[in-house]
DNA sequence: CTTGATGCAAATAGTTTGCAGGCTC
DNA sequence: GAGCCTGCAAACTATTTGCATCAAG
């Protein structure tokens, strides 16, 4: 268990400065998620919310995730997306992601292998391969809104 | 549209050397999938192959990604979950992702911010964020295995 | 001819939404 | 008391699968 983050301690104060309603469903939702260090699903925070709140539904917690989300309380983890997107190339490449048309851009990026990761990770497994993620708002999208 | 790679040459030998079958469809998913500069979804190769194969079906789309994935002869973009997953932490952090097991560990590496990124990431627009993502096989995973 | 590949349709799985009642402020 | 929030059930959407047929090796 992650020790609990100070955020917590002012999360009432977030939510409320938010405008969000301070629920039990969504003060338990943000602690079991504070608390968990392995990036839960929601059906994961789901099951195990259900010993304290045994009446949450899931979309409950679905709902809560994306509002949480959208005051920048929470983070997705991985993609943006909902839909899988493929790449025929073989070179190594890194992506740049808009976070409002989603579009994709590619760039090359050699230094990264040059980039000395932290010891622990030698520890963890064998590493394949590494990307870099790069998210913004594309210049279209700047110029558009 | 990007020049067609090298590969795309010798894709019969390496369809072959994997077992796979040569088919019309095969060839003309792959062909046009290292043609395309946006990663394309599943749906919009299929939309963009009617053309060719007014007969080739969605499913056969996905079927062949997914083997052809399988074989290293094309890449999922983002995530190669299908589930989203959440964290509350605020720090910026990084990822270590199982292909295994999916397990996802964090880890800091605030010398990320020391890279420079070429300079057409510039011209691109507004960067708001930068995510290494470092894939590969867990220690457990490589044990049970 | 043998086996994997295709197309169709139906099934899944994760996520989202409509609605009526409940709880926070 | 007003409006956001919840739980239920049903809708959606991306993806996967069963099955009979077809084509590559």
């Amino acid at each position: 268990m992650r020790s609990i983050p100070k955020q917590l301690v002012d999360l009432e104060i977030s939510f409320r400065k938010s405008g969000l309603k301070i629920t039990h469903q969504r003060l338990e939702i943000y602690r079991e998620l504070s608390m968990a260090i392995d990036h839960p699903t929601a059906d994961m925070l789901y099951q195990r919310l259900r010993d304290k709140l045994p009446t949450i539904s899931l979309d409950t917690v679905y709902r809560n995730l994306i509002t949480l989300e959208s005051h920048g309380l929470v983070n997705k983890v991985g993609t943006t997306e909902s839909m899988a997107r493929f790449d025929a190339k073989k070179e190594k490449h890194h992506h740049l992601f808009c976070r409002k048309c989603g579009m994709i851009t590619d760039f090359e990026l050699p230094l990264i292998n040059k980039i000395s990761l932290p010891d622990e990770l030698n520890d963890w497994g064998k590493i394949e391969n590494t990307n870099l993620t790069v998210y913004g708002v594309c210049k279209n999208c700047l110029k558009t809104n």
